[in-house]
DNA sequence: CTGATTAA
DNA sequence: TTAATCAGG
């Protein structure tokens, strides 16, 4: 997922605290749903369900997600994608396959008893379909978020806001909104800070990566940070066999770009990919504005819809709607 | 993931 | 106050 560029990214992140990520946020939705869909399951891997046997992980992800955002004094924005660039079919084809195999391990693992397993496996398996979009965008309007659709890729559309000014800072698990030109992304925007990994819980606590900053400490610009991108390999092509993070950084510095593509890839073309990156696809051709939740519209969803409890929803939007008549941050509604 | 409950 | 556990749909 994404592009493998971490190793080199380690002494760029810093902490943030939260009253620092005030603002407006472009998140990515892509990038939250996924997250949503493969972590909130049941042990075996089973994700949360109505009656009816539709997802609803996302959903609660979505709703719980948003509010503590609205606190917090952050407006989020969801950014969604559009029409991937031909290039990027090799990469799709490829999760299809591994999130069919994964579905099958899956059933194996819960026949053979193994629950961890099972887990980690339903998680490898998760899709986004025409329905999680859907619904998605159909909780989002209720609970009066703007969302963006995205020509091309989403994360290429919120580095165009936060780089326009439209949004503080982009979010995201993924560092690919870097490579296209974002000022300031920022990561774990979880607000429990609580995390399972082998079993055991850990805390994670947002991170901010400041492009210029990156730059500086890298002494990279943004073009080179694109040619290591291309090196390790990203969403649109292949890296370069044996070429990680460290050995892509020495080689971009060096000015061998070229001359290690055309020598190890010869049939590779990277100028679509870089360009992708530079210019990709954006518009502006959106509208920003938060409005107060449709308290009854999210409840005829939720609750009469997808099983969720009334008493759960009404509490957690009274949250938000009790801040919205406080006069402090909440003059955008 | 998140909120609620329980244990420490 | 905080850390672990559970259920949510």
């Amino acid at each position: 997922m994404g592009v493998a560029i971490r190793d080199i990214l380690s002494d760029c992140k810093e902490p943030v605290a939260w009253e620092d990520l005030a603002g407006i946020a472009a998140v990515d939705a892509h990038n939250a749903l996924y997250q949503f869909l493969s972590i909130i399951r049941q042990p075996d891997g089973t994700p949360l369900m109505n009656g009816a046997g539709r997802v609803t992980s996302h959903l609660s992800g979505i709703l719980f997600r948003t509010v503590n955002f609205l606190e917090k004094g952050i407006r989020p924005v969801y950014v969604f994608d559009g029409r991937p660039p031909e290039f990027k079919q090799g990469t799709i084809e490829e999760r299809r396959l591994v999130r069919a195999r994964a579905d099958e391990a899956w059933k194996a693992a819960i026949q053979e008893g193994d629950t961890e397993e099972a887990y980690r496996q339903a998680s490898a398996s998760t899709r986004i379909d025409s329905h999680i979009i859907e619904s998605s965008h159909e909780l989002l309007d209720l609970l009066g978020i703007p969302r963006v659709q995205a020509p091309s890729e989403g994360e290429a559309q919120a580095a165009h806001m936060v780089r326009k000014g439209m949004a503080t800072y982009a979010v995201s698990q993924d560092y690919d909104s870097l490579l296209f030109g974002s000022p300031v992304l920022v990561r774990n925007l979880t607000v429990s800070g609580r995390r399972k990994s082998r079993g055991r819980t850990i805390t994670v606590n947002p991170e901010r990566i400041v492009l210029s900053s990156l730059s500086d400490r890298l002494g990279v610009t943004r073009e080179q940070l694109v040619e290591i991108g291309i090196l390790v390999g990203t969403d649109f092509n292949q890296g370069v066999r044996g070429v990680g993070g460290k050995t892509a950084l020495k080689i971009v510095k060096k000015g061998e770009f070229a001359s290690t593509i055309a020598e190890k890839m010869p049939d590779f073309d990277p100028a679509p990919v870089r360009e992708f990156f530079l210019a990709p696809p954006v518009t502006d051709d959106y509208a920003l504005d938060w409005r107060p939740p449709d308290v009854e519209g999210v409840v005829a969803m939720l609750c009469d819809r997808y099983d969720f409890s009334e008493d759960r929803v009404r509490s957690s939007l009274s949250r938000v709607s009790v801040k919205a008549t406080q006069k402090t941050l909440d003059a955008w509604f």
